[in-house]
DNA sequence: GCGACAG
DNA sequence: ATCTTGTCGC
């Protein structure tokens, strides 16, 4: 798919987040419009020590979840991990995996926070303010927010509290693992997000798209 | 000052 | 996240 934009180190974790605030202004959770025939899974792994940033994307059909498409992004490492600035670290080498695409998703799954972040922008929601397409983010555990437990069976869901403000869900996709923290990106419902996770949660703790993504970019496909 | 902290 | 093999639990 067309990719026209980037995202490089702004200098600072000060100057990062003075972007995160712009951006974040521009996060509209409008309900998603078209049916989603094409939904994207994406992550990234650093082998070789770290020093290598390796971003997976496959593309499923929806809601057959079949893999209709894959690809793979490799460079070198630049950025270390900084809790809140995870997109900088990531950003680059999603949206030149992105620009390797032969189709078009209609929604873009991360493995990460979308709203559920200390300034509004985790990675799901700054790629989807920079492409301007729906997205949202699975993340493994929360970064902000206050929850209650869900039940331990598969399919508990409570509410994902951020500043008094229900900004999304946790999930138990599978009886007693640790649950998922769900959350809207851009151009999405929280409750289409939810909604979405849920029919692409099979099996495994994690929905297909994510899950097949890790695999990706772990070399174990 | 202290603790928390996506991947 | 990464480095790593087998192994315990459902």
């Amino acid at each position: 798919m067309a990719i026209t934009d980037s995202i490089t180190w702004p200098g600072s974790v000060a100057n990062a987040r003075l972007i995160q605030q712009e951006l974040a202004a521009k996060v509209k959770l409008t309900p998603m419009q078209n049916p989603v025939r094409y939904i994207a899974g994406i992550d990234v792994a650093f082998p070789n020590k770290g020093k290598t940033t390796r971003a997976a994307i496959v593309v499923l059909s929806f809601p057959s979840l079949e893999m209709v498409e894959l690809t793979v992004y490799e460079a070198p490492t630049v950025i270390p991990y900084i809790p809140g600035v995870l997109s900088f670290r990531e950003g680059g080498a999603i949206l030149n995996a992105l620009a390797q695409l032969k189709i078009s998703p209609d929604v873009l799954m991360f493995d990460g926070q979308g709203i559920a972040h200390p300034l509004g922008l985790g990675v799901a929601s700054h790629i989807g303010v920079i492409l301007n397409m729906p997205t949202l983010g699975i993340a493994k555990s929360c970064l902000v927010g206050k929850f209650d437990e869900p039940e331990l069976t598969k399919g508990s869901i409570s509410d994902l509290v951020i500043n008094d403000k229900k900004s999304g869900y946790v999930v138990r996709s599978r009886d007693k693992v640790k649950p998922l923290f769900v959350s809207p990106g851009h151009l999405i419902t929280k409750e289409q997000a939810l909604q979405l996770a849920l029919q692409c949660i099979t099996k495994y703790r994690l929905p297909e798209p994510t899950r097949l993504a890790d695999k990706l970019s772990k070399n174990q496909m």
